[in-house]
DNA sequence: CCGTATCCTCATCGATACTG
DNA sequence: CAGTATCGATGAGGATACGG
């Protein structure tokens, strides 16, 4: 939809198709949303180890981005409540997993860009010709 | 790579695998530059006519964001010097169409999101459904 | 017309201290 | 251990006025 189509698009109807782009993005941005979400890729991890994992973020931050993901159904918190002191697991959801195609198509991405920023005419040539491959 | 590779991944290799993933995320992140890749799509506009199309933005962001999408190659400015007062024109680069699979993937997922909000059990089979098949 | 300069507001994020 | 509360810094982005 994105190329042109062949029904003439007003500027309302890109406006309308980018909203999702804009979800997805909103989704994934800011500073921590990948770190824990890469980090939950290993298994279940607890609060405090996923904060080892994701180095440098406070447990505010750590709160906070995980009420959004679990939100968003990307994650799953289990509390067990008989333990003392309580022991709360987060997981990567299924649904979570839905996003490594998404992630995978931003890495291409980047990593063709960091090439391209140092030789730029080479690297879009090859981009161009392995679009076209 | 992002999926579990047959290779141990620590974290530290993953946070290398994720540079790329946050560059792609920043140079599509903030309010604006979205809308102005998609504002020249429809080819080469004058920057009034893309402040016109560019619904709510204002000269100061769409001076700066044009800048740096410059700088990363995807746009390319034109000055008609000879003209008065100076005509610039603003074109979306072969290299910037690159992007287009990148958007498409975010779009798949943010419209699939949207589903999944409203109903989530189904939306979820369906797009593993989707996957497997 | 094509911007830049200046000032301002507000959301985001960090640091620290504290609670169940 | 698993968070919350509070304060403060920082930066993105908006409003307005002005310059080339």
């Amino acid at each position: 939809m994105l190329p042109n189509s062949s029904t003439p698009h007003t500027p309302q109807e890109c406006n309308a198709a980018m909203r999702p782009v804009r979800d997805a993005l909103d989704l994934l941005g800011g500073k921590w949303k990948l770190p824990i979400i890469v980090g939950l890729t290993g298994g279940p991890l607890r609060f405090k180890q996923l904060q080892r994992e994701v180095a440098g973020i406070t447990a505010k931050m750590l709160s906070k981005e995980l009420k959004e993901l679990e939100i968003n159904g990307l994650i799953t918190r289990y509390v067990q409540a008989d333990a003392a002191p309580v022991a709360v697991t987060y997981t990567l959801a299924d649904y979570g997993r839905t996003l490594y195609p998404v992630i995978e198509a931003l890495r291409l991405w980047g990593q063709q860009h960091r090439r391209h920023i140092m030789h730029p005419e080479a690297a879009a040539a090859e981009w161009l010709n392995a679009a076209s491959a």
